[in-house]
Formats: structure tokens, C-alpha cells, sequence
DNA sequence: GTCTATAATTTGATAGAC
DNA sequence: GTCTATCAAATTATAGAC
């Protein structure tokens, strides 16, 4: 069994994700953790507040290496994309529309509460951003291109998160995907892209 | 004055939107209506979670009305895309990054914990799908491009709110404005689109 | 480090006088 | 309809024995 603070940092993080940081009451997740209570101002002396910053932090870092994951040396760039989305909506559906942006939820709550877990989510969106621009970059998208791509697929990918969690439906998943993935492949210069760039509509 | 129910709903969608639904005390609610107390389940006997389903609905139709505002019956549809995402990126400025998508906080902390709320925000992205397709079909996208874009573009607008609040810039809205624009007007056809659809990059 | 007890506050909700 | 008092439960946090 994992160290009792790592069980802390994962059952809160499971919990954020679902239902929220003012949503989840510290008892609730030494309960998950099966940690003693006491333990978690212990290793937490902040309270609360430092655990979310954590848990974000560390959230974080698991999906930068998730989304590092689809993302193959000599791969095609607009399939990574298309794929990672298809991907998310499989967990998605494997959790119950559960498990979806580790962070978004807790983003969105805190954004004008609470300014050191604003800045924490901040500082991991911008990680995520700028790791799938250099993404794109070694994908063959110009440079110019290639962040406003990354920017662009992560809003569609938190804003279909959004609309399937609260539909119950992949369906905005895969259309966003299949939108960014065709906006990403036209950004692709003819010579290196697999497919005519030619102009294509969406899926 | 508008009457005492009227306030109650009001005060809880701002204070829904900006701090979600866990983080907002019914408390807190009757206090920034100026409302007694007991007017709140006068009014909702049904308590908070009653309140909650009214405030979405209600917000939802405000902004679905909004929406509608952008779209004129002989206008550009691409166009209005993209005045839609630059007028919510001034909206938020103005509002010190605290008003976005009036349900979106509220939609992710209740998806996995409140079934009335879940379907109370499902109904009202559906309501806005389906404006923002009928206005699409009526601007020249064809029928089967319609639905598509629309729940490509409110994915892409509430991804943008996300990272927008987080980190406090506008910047993911103009961009995820001007990638919709551009797949909205490469969907309009030839005679009726103003510009060229030929290939563009976004922007 | 673990665990219990408990403080102090806030939560959603109800009762009942007016 | 208005307003106050109050309840029972849950909240974050602390103290202190072990």
C-alpha cells in the first residue's frame, strides 16, 4: 500500500475531479484514503487549501504525461488529436462520465475564490499547452501554428468534457476531435502531411 | 424593486456562476437578494436543489436569448462566431474573469452527484445546440454541417472559458473564436459565403 | 506518525410568531 | 409573505494522548 500521504493526494484527486473542491469535505477524504485523520494536517499543514494546490499540481502532471503518451516521435499529429478524444470519451464511458479533466471542475470554481488554487490550475493548463505546441512543432505545424492549435484543441477538449459530462454522450468528444484534428492537419504543409491538405470538411 | 422571488433567482445565478453550487450557501443567497430568509423556501419548498434547477433554466434562457442577438437574419454566420467569442472576452474583463458560461461550473461539480442538476444543464446545452444550429442552417451551412458545428463551436467557447478564468487572459477565446470562424465559413458554400472557402489558416 | 476528541463555524432546513 | 430563532448535521481545524 502506498505511503499514507500518497493516498491522501489520490483520493483527493479522484474526489476533486467528481464533484469539486467545495464539494468534498476533508473527512470525506481521509475516509477514501484510509488515512487517520490527523495525518492529513500532519503532512498538509495548510489545511485544505495546501492539499487542492497539491492535488492539482500532481493531477496535472499525470495528464501532461497522458497526453505526452499519444503522441509518437514520427507519428501523424491530427490522429494523435483525434485520437486522444476518442480515448477520453472511452473513459469517459468506462466511469460513468465520471473521469474527465482532472482539473477543469475545481478551475472553474476557484477562478475568482481562491487565488492560490487559481494560479495553481493556471500554471498547469499552461504546461499542457505549451507540451502539445512542441508536440505539434515535431509533427511538422509550423511554428506560428502550433500553439494556437494546442490552445485551440485543449478548449475543445474542456469544452466537450462540459457538454458530455452533462449529456451523458461522446457525441461532442468526437466531434471536437474530429474538428481539431482537421484543423491541425490543414496546418500540416503539404510534403509532410500524409493526407491532401487540401480543403476537407470535418471527419 | 423587483419582487423578493425574482431577487432570490438572480442573486444565486450570479453567485452560482462565479462560485459554483457546493460553494454557495443558501445563506450567503438571501443575503445578496435582500431577502428574508424564510422567503427563500417560501418560495422553493424544494429547498436549495429546487432553487438550483429554477437558476439554470433561467440562465439558460438569458443566455440563449444572447446568443440569438449575434445571429441577424441576413448576416455572416462566421462572423458572428467569432463577434460572439470576442464580446464574451470583453465581458470578462469587465467582470475581472468572473463571468463566463453562466452554468458551466455549476454543470461539472453536479454531473456525477446531482441527477436533477445534471438534466436541468443538460436541457439548457441542448437549448443552445439547437439555436445555435437553426441559426447555422439559416446563415447557409448546409443541414448535415449545422449541428456539427454548432457543438464544435459551444465546446470550443466553454473550453475557452475555462483556461480564460484560469489564467486570466482573454487569449484562448480569440483564438478559439477565430478557429470556429474559420470552420463555419469554410462549411458555407461558394455563392452564399463572402469570402473565398478556399483553405485558409485560422485567422 | 497515528488516532480520538472536540472546538468553532457554517451548512441546509424547520417552526412558529407576526 | 415576512422575519427570527433554532435545529441537526457537516464543515475546517486544533489539541493532546499514545
Amino acid at each position: 500500500m502506498a505511503a499514507t500521504r500518497d493516498r491522501i493526494v489520490e483520493a483527493s484527486a479522484e474526489l476533486f475531479r467528481r464533484q469539486g473542491y467545495a464539494g468534498t469535505g476533508v473527512k470525506r477524504i481521509v475516509s477514501a484514503a484510509s488515512a487517520p485523520f490527523g495525518s492529513l494536517y500532519h503532512f498538509f499543514p495548510g489545511g485544505k487549501e495546501q492539499l487542492g494546490v497539491e492535488v492539482i499540481r500532481w493531477s496535472g502532471g499525470i495528464y501532461e504525461q497522458l497526453i505526452d503518451l499519444f503522441f509518437e516521435p514520427e507519428g501523424d499529429v491530427a490522429e494523435a488529436v483525434e485520437s486522444f478524444f476518442v480515448a477520453a470519451g472511452e473513459t469517459l464511458v468506462e466511469t460513468g462520465y465520471a473521469d474527465a479533466c482532472p482539473i477543469a471542475t475545481v478551475a472553474l470554481e476557484v477562478a475568482s475564490t481562491n487565488e492560490p488554487l487559481r494560479e495553481a490550475t493556471a500554471d498547469v493548463f499552461a504546461g499542457w499547452i505549451e507540451t502539445t505546441s512542441d508536440r505539434f512543432e515535431q509533427g511538422g505545424v509550423p511554428e506560428a501554428e502550433a500553439r494556437r492549435l494546442a490552445v485551440a484543441s485543449l478548449a475543445a477538449l474542456e469544452g466537450a468534457f462540459v457538454l458530455c459530462r452533462a449529456q451523458r454522450t461522446v457525441e461532442p468528444l468526437h466531434i471536437a476531435g474530429a474538428t481539431m484534428a482537421a484543423a491541425v492537419r490543414e496546418a500540416v504543409p503539404k510534403a509532410r502531411g500524409r493526407r491532401s491538405p487540401r480543403p476537407r470538411r470535418s471527419r
